[in-house]
DNA sequence: CTCTATGCAAAATATTTGCAAGGGA
DNA sequence: TCCCTTGCAAATATTTTGCATAGAG
C-alpha cells in the first residue's frame, strides 16, 4: 500500500496551513516528524519516529516528538491508531482504516476496509472523528 | 446498556470450561477479575478492576491484574479496547460488535455493527477470528 | 505432589514536566 | 521583540520480571 505524491502533497500543506493560521512557528524538527507520519504507510510510533529522525537532528529527544505528535493531534492533523498489546501508531490520513492483528505472531497489517462498510457519521450525538476496523487471526 | 443475566453466565461458564480444558487452576482472585470484566458493560481497565477488588482482596497486587488479563486475552476470554490517550480497556463479549469511544471523556460505549458490515472469512490465509470495530468520537 | 498463581519488590519502559536557552515569524 | 519550541534532566506513570511462598487440582 504506497501513498501517491499528490495525497503526500495534501497532508504536508494541510499542515503548513494550519500551523500558518495558528500562527505556530514552523520548526525543522516539527515538519520533519510530521512529514514522517505523512509520508509513511507504516503508521510509525513515537519511537520508530525518534529512531528515524535521530540521523537527521541528531540531538532531537524523545520529548520533543511526544510533544509534538500530542499538538498535532490537539490540531487534528493526525489520528493515534491504537493497537491492542502494541504501541500506538500515528497517521495523517484521517479516513477509516483497517488492520490485521495476527494474534498468534503479534504482526499487524494493513488491510482493505470492506466497500460495503458505511460508517455512520454521528453516533449518541456526536461525530465520528474516525474508526478503526481491528480483525484478529 | 444491561448485560442480561444469561449473558453474563455464558461468559463464566466458558471461562470456566476453558480454565478446565486448559488445566488451570481457578483462583478466587481469578474469578474475581474475570468477572469484574465479564459482569461489567463499563468496559474497566487495569486501575479500575484492580481498585474494585481491591476491597475484596486487601492484598492483591497490580502485577497479578496484568498477569491474568494478558492470560485471558492469550486464551481467547476477553478482547483489549484500545483508547487513544487512555489505558485500554477489556470486554468479554466475543462476537463481533462495535464500540464507540467518546475521545474526550474516555467513555466506552457498545453500539450496534452495521447491518451491511460482511467480514471476510479469511485473511492473508489465517482465518478470521474475531474482529472489533471501534467508532472514536 | 505438581504445576500454576500470587504478591512483593525491583527493574524495565513509557510518558510528562520544568526550565533555561535557542530560534521562527 | 514576542512567543513558541527545543532538549536536557528529573519526575511520574505504566508495565514487566524474578523469586519465594501459597494454593488449586
Amino acid at each position: 500500500m504506497k501513498i501517491s505524491p499528490q495525497e503526500i502533497s495534501v497532508r504536508l500543506e494541510n499542515f503548513r496551513k494550519t500551523s500558518r493560521d495558528k500562527r505556530l512557528p514552523l520548526t525543522p524538527q516539527k515538519s520533519a516528524i510530521f512529514q514522517a507520519i505523512a509520508t509513511s504507510c507504516e503508521h510509525p510510533g513515537v519511537t520508530e519516529i525518534y529512531k528515524q529522525l535521530k540521523s537527521e537532528f541528531p540531538s532531537i529527544s524523545l520529548a520533543t516528538v511526544y510533544k509534538n505528535l500530542k499538538k498535532f493531534e490537539n490540531l487534528g492533523l493526525l489520528v493515534e491508531i491504537p493497537v491492542p498489546g502494541k504501541a500506538p501508531r500515528y497517521d495523517a490520513k484521517l479516513e477509516i482504516h483497517s488492520h490485521a492483528v495476527d494474534t498468534a505472531s503479534g504482526c499487524v497489517y494493513d488491510v482493505e476496509t470492506p466497500k460495503n462498510l458505511s460508517l455512520p457519521k454521528e453516533i449518541l450525538g456526536k461525530k465520528v472523528k474516525h474508526a478503526n476496523l481491528i480483525y484478529y487471526l
